[in-house]
RNA sequence: GGCCCGUUCGUCUAUCGGCUAGGACAUCUCCCUUUCACGGAGGAAAGACGGGUUCGAUUCCCGUACGGGCUACCA
């Protein structure tokens, strides 16, 4: 075993937003690093040029920082093993792969885009409808393994374009202990030979991750199921690479999977079923098109690791509620899942009502001024603020529901439901509400008890049913059938704007 | 097609050989609430299938089925 101290890494290609098992799986390197008192990396592999988008490293660090999963090191934070951006250091790998060919483990490959296109329709047939560059297909090739030693010298002198491939060795079991999956095994026969350096000069990811992992003295190495297939090429590459002792424990992290039907969750199956998949807004700089991120849809980012947290994991208990911090106590590698999970936006949201619940009002005060837009302190100061958060929170599922559930608090209801009252609206009622505004008017007191305590004892002297009275002064206060209890709200809406509401609605009943 | 991984309520999951299979979301019923919610009580709801091993299998092994991933000079 090594003692090595804990170095995880993610390590993002830039290509657009962060979707939710990118982020899982940044919480989870996270997390197993800070339990270790070791070190979170982020490294960006922007080796494909043809797919990097600009303005995606930036929107990395942003989503990071939301989180609150800040890395110790990355290209803004520096670090002693910079440069953290692949395409900076692009010199450094080719030296390694020109020693894999002269070791034997690698080698020149000269076919063309084309060559390798017409290989795969003459070798397609219905046992084998994706050939591969694999261990017999490289004996009909053009490569430094099938031309003499003088072509491929002199090809190589004219600047002839190439690639490096891995040499897979025949008939060989590649196994290791993955942390989540315990032994996996691979034959080398059925695994083909993959591309390490580019024509561009470019590492893939397979010789780039190797490397980098091992300069930057990573120790364990989190990353998607999807990398299971492609193990055996890394597994290979640090033994060929000499570095076998050193190389980092596996954990292949389970797929986040479609909520309906199956397969990978996608940024369309978002766009289709109406959820975020990505944790902050993404527009797409080529298509400016916008995909509406998990915080601009109201959710908070405590909620959002934990929702993170719990898809793939749990502590044996029935706890579900964590914040980062008790996960970074809690968290253990053998506790995680192997299925995939599918994806469920409603227990998501059952996750962000908890935590506004949760959340004391003060917390709140900042998300809350955004959404109702007042950015003035003046027009409602924090204290009163804060009583109006407590009164509603309880109701909030996202924070975008404070706009409706307190949105009457800091302004006049937009609309005014007065059909709900209309149809039962008689002059008794009139009345009663004009004698409630007289009453109110004299007050000395301006609090929710007295409040109701006027209201009913005015109702009894009228003869009428309090009960048919609450609707109507709730419309006139609230503008509609929702919100906390009425009294509550004229206490803090006060005297002069709730009186002013009553006449307002009270005209508007009469004079449609 | 090949290789790899997986399989407990509709969904997320607990169970590390003793199970009347527990919890949460969603759903249904009731209570609370003179609005809408919150909340409370309760109901319905699961071990893919077939073989072993064992006194006993959801749990361990094998096979089958099903699902997923990979199969690019993308990560």
């Amino acid at each position: 075993m090594n003692s090595r101290k804990v170095r995880v890494r993610f390590a993002p290609s830039p290509t657009g937003g962060l979707h939710l098992g990118g982020v899982r799986t940044v919480l989870f390197n996270y997390l197993f690093a800070k339990q270790h008192g070791g070190d979170f990396i982020l490294r960006i592999e922007d080796t494909d040029q043809t797919r990097f988008v600009p303005g995606a490293e930036e929107y990395i660090f942003n989503t990071l920082n939301w989180c609150g999963l800040v890395p110790d090191e990355s290209p803004v934070h520096g670090g002693p093993f910079a440069p953290y951006r692949q395409s900076e250091r692009k010199a450094l790998y080719r030296q390694y792969a020109e020693q894999l060919v002269k070791d034997g483990y690698a080698y020149y490959a000269f076919d063309t885009t084309a060559e390798l296109e017409q290989m795969r329709i003459d070798f397609k047939t219905t046992e084998n409808p994706s050939p591969q560059y694999n261990q017999h297909i490289r004996t009909k090739m053009r490569n430094s393994l099938t031309l003499d030693a003088a072509t491929v010298a002199q090809l190589l002198k004219e600047g002839a374009p190439h690639v490096v491939r891995i040499k897979m060795p025949e008939q060989e079991t590649v196994h290791f202990t993955d942390m989540i999956r315990g032994e996996v095994s691979f034959n080398t026969s059925q695994v083909d030979d993959k591309v390490l350096l580019k024509a561009d000069g470019m590492p893939t990811y397979h010789l780039a991750v190797v490397v980098d992992d091992y300069l930057m003295q990573v120790s364990h190495a989190f990353r998607g199921e999807e990398w299971l297939p492609s193990a055996p090429v890394h597994l290979l590459l640090w033994k060929y690479l000499g570095w076998e002792a050193e190389m980092p424990q596996w954990a292949h992290l389970p797929l986040i999977l479609k909520p309906e039907g199956n397969g990978k969750l996608s940024k369309r199956d978002g766009d289709r079923l109406g959820f975020p998949v990505f944790a902050m807004d993404w527009i797409d700089p080529k298509t400016n098109e916008l995909t509406i991120g998990f915080k601009q849809r109201g959710f908070l980012p405590e909620a959002f690791v934990n929702l993170l947290a719990m898809l793939g994991w749990n502590d044996g208990t029935d706890q579900e509620i964590f914040s980062l911090k008790e996960l970074v106590q809690k968290f253990s590698m053998d506790r995680v899942h192997k299925a995939g999970a599918k994806f469920d936006y409603e227990k998501a949201k059952w996750f962000n009502h908890e935590w506004i619940k949760r959340t004391p009002a003060r917390q709140l005060l900042k998300p809350v001024r955004q959404i109702l837009g007042i950015y003035d302190p003046g027009t409602s100061s924090d204290p009163v603020l804060e009583k109006i958060i407590d009164l509603v929170k309880d109701r909030c599922t996202l924070l975008t529901d404070f706009a409706q559930q307190a949105g009457f608090f800091v302004a006049l209801p937009e609309e005014v439901d007065t059909g709900a009252v209309k149809p039962k609206w008689d002059v008794k009622k009139n009345l009663f509400f004009t004698e409630l505004l007289r009453t109110y008017q004299l007050s000395n007191t301006w609090e929710a008890a007295s409040l109701e305590a006027g209201f009913k004892e005015l109702a009894a002297a009228n003869q009428l049913k309090p009960g048919e009275l609450m609707l109507p002064l709730r419309i006139m206060l609230v503008g509609g059938k929702y919100g906390p209890g009425i009294f509550d709200i004229a206490a803090i809406l006060g005297k002069e704007e709730t009186l002013k509401r009553i006449e307002l609605t009270l005209s508007l009943l009469e004079h449609p």
